[in-house]
DNA sequence: GCCAACGTTGGC
DNA sequence: GCCAACGTTGGC
Protein backbone atom coordinates (compact mmCIF):
# COMPACT_ATOMS: atom_id res chain seq x y z
CA UNK A 1 0.00 0.00 0.00
CA UNK A 2 1.40 3.64 -0.97
CA UNK A 3 2.01 5.82 1.83
CA UNK A 4 -1.21 8.22 2.34
CA UNK A 5 -1.21 11.74 3.38
CA UNK A 6 -3.55 13.55 5.79
CA UNK A 7 -4.23 17.00 7.40
CA UNK A 8 -5.34 16.82 10.98
CA UNK A 9 -6.55 19.70 12.68
CA UNK A 10 -5.58 20.82 16.74
CA UNK A 11 -6.18 23.72 18.19
CA UNK A 12 -2.34 24.94 19.59
CA UNK A 13 -3.64 26.40 22.81
CA UNK A 14 -4.85 22.98 23.52
CA UNK A 15 -2.04 21.24 21.82
CA UNK A 16 0.26 22.49 18.81
CA UNK A 17 2.77 21.47 16.90
CA UNK A 18 5.34 22.73 19.68
CA UNK A 19 3.80 20.12 21.90
CA UNK A 20 3.67 17.83 19.84
CA UNK A 21 7.75 18.52 19.26
CA UNK A 22 8.42 18.12 22.90
CA UNK A 23 6.62 14.86 23.78
CA UNK A 24 8.77 11.73 24.45
CA UNK A 25 9.52 10.70 20.97
CA UNK A 26 7.91 13.13 19.37
CA UNK A 27 4.73 11.07 19.76
CA UNK A 28 1.14 11.71 20.66
CA UNK A 29 -2.00 9.78 20.59
CA UNK A 30 -4.99 11.71 18.80
CA UNK A 31 -7.63 11.29 21.41
CA UNK A 32 -10.29 12.84 21.83
CA UNK A 33 -11.91 12.70 17.73
CA UNK A 34 -15.60 12.44 18.25
CA UNK A 35 -16.82 12.78 14.77
CA UNK A 36 -17.58 9.49 12.87
CA UNK A 37 -15.97 10.25 9.34
CA UNK A 38 -12.74 11.11 11.17
CA UNK A 39 -12.91 8.01 13.53
CA UNK A 40 -13.14 5.88 10.26
CA UNK A 41 -10.29 7.45 8.66
CA UNK A 42 -8.29 6.81 11.82
CA UNK A 43 -9.78 3.36 12.27
CA UNK A 44 -9.69 1.88 8.95
CA UNK A 45 -6.92 3.53 6.82
CA UNK A 46 -4.70 5.73 8.22
CA UNK A 47 -1.19 3.41 8.19
CA UNK A 48 2.14 3.90 9.70
CA UNK A 49 4.07 5.69 7.73
CA UNK A 50 1.75 7.87 6.33
CA UNK A 51 2.18 11.95 6.07
CA UNK A 52 0.53 14.13 8.27
CA UNK A 53 0.07 17.89 7.85
CA UNK A 54 -0.46 19.35 10.80
CA UNK A 55 -2.74 22.50 11.00
CA UNK A 56 -3.46 24.73 13.79
CA UNK A 57 -7.06 25.50 13.91
CA UNK A 58 -9.18 28.11 16.08
CA UNK A 59 -6.09 30.54 15.97
CA UNK A 60 -4.65 34.09 14.35
CA UNK A 61 -4.10 33.06 11.19
CA UNK A 62 -5.22 29.31 10.88
CA UNK A 63 -3.07 27.31 9.17
CA UNK A 64 -0.16 24.48 8.57
CA UNK A 65 2.66 24.38 11.11
CA UNK A 66 4.42 21.33 9.84
CA UNK A 67 4.55 18.14 9.08
CA UNK A 68 3.97 14.38 11.01
CA UNK A 69 3.80 10.84 10.19
CA UNK A 70 1.65 8.29 11.52
CA UNK A 71 3.47 5.71 13.06
CA UNK A 72 0.82 3.23 14.39
CA UNK A 73 -2.37 2.58 13.10
CA UNK A 74 -6.18 2.46 14.48
CA UNK A 75 -6.58 1.11 17.87
CA UNK A 76 -9.23 2.75 20.71
CA UNK A 77 -9.30 5.78 22.57
CA UNK A 78 -9.23 4.74 25.97
CA UNK A 79 -10.19 8.23 27.05
CA UNK A 80 -13.56 7.59 25.89
CA UNK A 81 -14.05 4.50 28.69
CA UNK A 82 -13.04 7.24 31.36
CA UNK A 83 -15.82 8.80 32.91
CA UNK A 84 -13.64 11.32 34.26
CA UNK A 85 -12.27 12.20 31.20
CA UNK A 86 -13.51 15.33 29.30
CA UNK A 87 -13.91 13.45 26.38
CA UNK A 88 -15.64 10.18 27.93
CA UNK A 89 -18.65 8.70 25.99
CA UNK A 90 -20.85 6.11 27.67
CA UNK A 91 -21.56 4.82 24.93
CA UNK A 92 -18.19 3.50 24.15
CA UNK A 93 -16.93 0.59 25.94
CA UNK A 94 -14.11 -1.93 25.75
CA UNK A 95 -15.81 -4.73 24.42
CA UNK A 96 -17.02 -2.48 21.63
CA UNK A 97 -15.35 0.69 20.97
CA UNK A 98 -16.85 3.59 19.29
CA UNK A 99 -13.95 5.92 18.79
CA UNK A 100 -10.25 5.35 17.58
CA UNK A 101 -6.69 7.08 17.56
CA UNK A 102 -3.75 6.76 15.67
CA UNK A 103 -0.09 7.48 17.07
CA UNK A 104 0.95 10.53 15.45
CA UNK A 105 5.31 11.51 15.45
CA UNK A 106 6.46 15.18 15.19
CA UNK A 107 8.83 15.06 11.49
CA UNK A 108 9.24 18.69 10.97
CA UNK A 109 8.11 21.86 12.46
CA UNK A 110 7.99 24.64 9.68
CA UNK A 111 10.12 27.95 9.61
CA UNK A 112 6.82 29.64 8.94
CA UNK A 113 3.06 28.95 9.62
CA UNK A 114 1.60 28.45 6.49
CA UNK A 115 -1.71 30.59 6.47
CA UNK A 116 -5.13 29.40 5.55
CA UNK A 117 -4.91 32.62 3.33
CA UNK A 118 -2.31 31.62 1.91
CA UNK A 119 -3.33 28.04 0.85
CA UNK A 120 -6.66 29.24 -0.46
CA UNK A 121 -4.83 31.58 -3.35
CA UNK A 122 -2.05 28.55 -4.19
CA UNK A 123 -2.65 27.06 -7.31
CA UNK A 124 -2.83 23.32 -7.15
CA UNK A 125 -4.69 23.59 -3.53
CA UNK A 126 -8.66 24.34 -4.60
CA UNK A 127 -9.51 20.85 -3.50
CA UNK A 128 -8.20 20.65 -0.45
CA UNK A 129 -10.92 20.43 1.88
CA UNK A 130 -9.85 22.44 4.63
CA UNK A 131 -9.95 25.73 1.98
CA UNK A 132 -13.57 24.84 1.24
CA UNK A 133 -16.10 26.86 3.02
CA UNK A 134 -17.86 24.99 6.11
CA UNK A 135 -15.52 22.27 5.89
CA UNK A 136 -15.01 21.11 9.70
CA UNK A 137 -13.47 17.66 9.38
CA UNK A 138 -10.93 17.65 11.76
CA UNK A 139 -8.87 14.96 9.86
CA UNK A 140 -9.05 14.89 5.96
CA UNK A 141 -7.30 12.77 3.47
CA UNK A 142 -4.80 14.68 1.10
CA UNK A 143 -3.81 13.98 -2.21
CA UNK A 144 0.09 13.02 -2.85
CA UNK A 145 0.15 16.34 -4.78
CA UNK A 146 -1.11 18.55 -2.52
CA UNK A 147 0.89 17.26 0.26
CA UNK A 148 4.15 18.24 -2.07
CA UNK A 149 3.00 21.82 -2.75
CA UNK A 150 2.12 22.23 0.84
CA UNK A 151 5.64 20.48 1.96
CA UNK A 152 7.41 23.35 -0.95
CA UNK A 153 6.00 26.14 0.77
CA UNK A 154 6.88 25.38 4.18
CA UNK A 155 10.25 25.33 3.24
CA UNK A 156 10.45 28.91 1.23
C1' DG B 1 -17.89 37.38 20.31
C1' DC B 2 -20.55 36.38 16.17
C1' DC B 3 -22.60 33.28 13.35
C1' DA B 4 -22.72 30.10 9.14
C1' DA B 5 -22.23 25.48 8.30
C1' DC B 6 -23.04 21.12 9.48
C1' DG B 7 -23.38 16.81 12.41
C1' DT B 8 -26.24 14.67 15.90
C1' DT B 9 -30.31 13.86 18.57
C1' DG B 10 -34.84 12.84 19.47
C1' DG B 11 -39.90 13.53 18.82
C1' DC B 12 -43.20 12.06 15.87
C1' DG C 1 -37.35 7.79 8.26
C1' DC C 2 -38.14 12.75 8.39
C1' DC C 3 -36.71 16.94 10.05
C1' DA C 4 -36.58 20.69 13.65
C1' DA C 5 -33.90 21.79 17.43
C1' DC C 6 -29.68 21.86 19.31
C1' DG C 7 -24.66 21.81 19.94
C1' DT C 8 -20.14 22.31 18.00
C1' DT C 9 -16.61 23.87 14.88
C1' DG C 10 -13.80 27.25 13.44
C1' DG C 11 -13.03 31.38 10.40
C1' DC C 12 -13.56 36.03 10.81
Amino acid sequence: MARRYWLMKSEPDVFGIHDLERRPGGTEPWDGVRNYQARNFMRDDMQPGDGVLFYHSNSDPPGVAGLAEVVRAGYPDPTAFDPAHIHYDAKSDPASPRWFMVDVRHLHTFARLIPLEELRRTPGLEDMAVVRKGQRLSVQPVTAAEWEIVRALGER
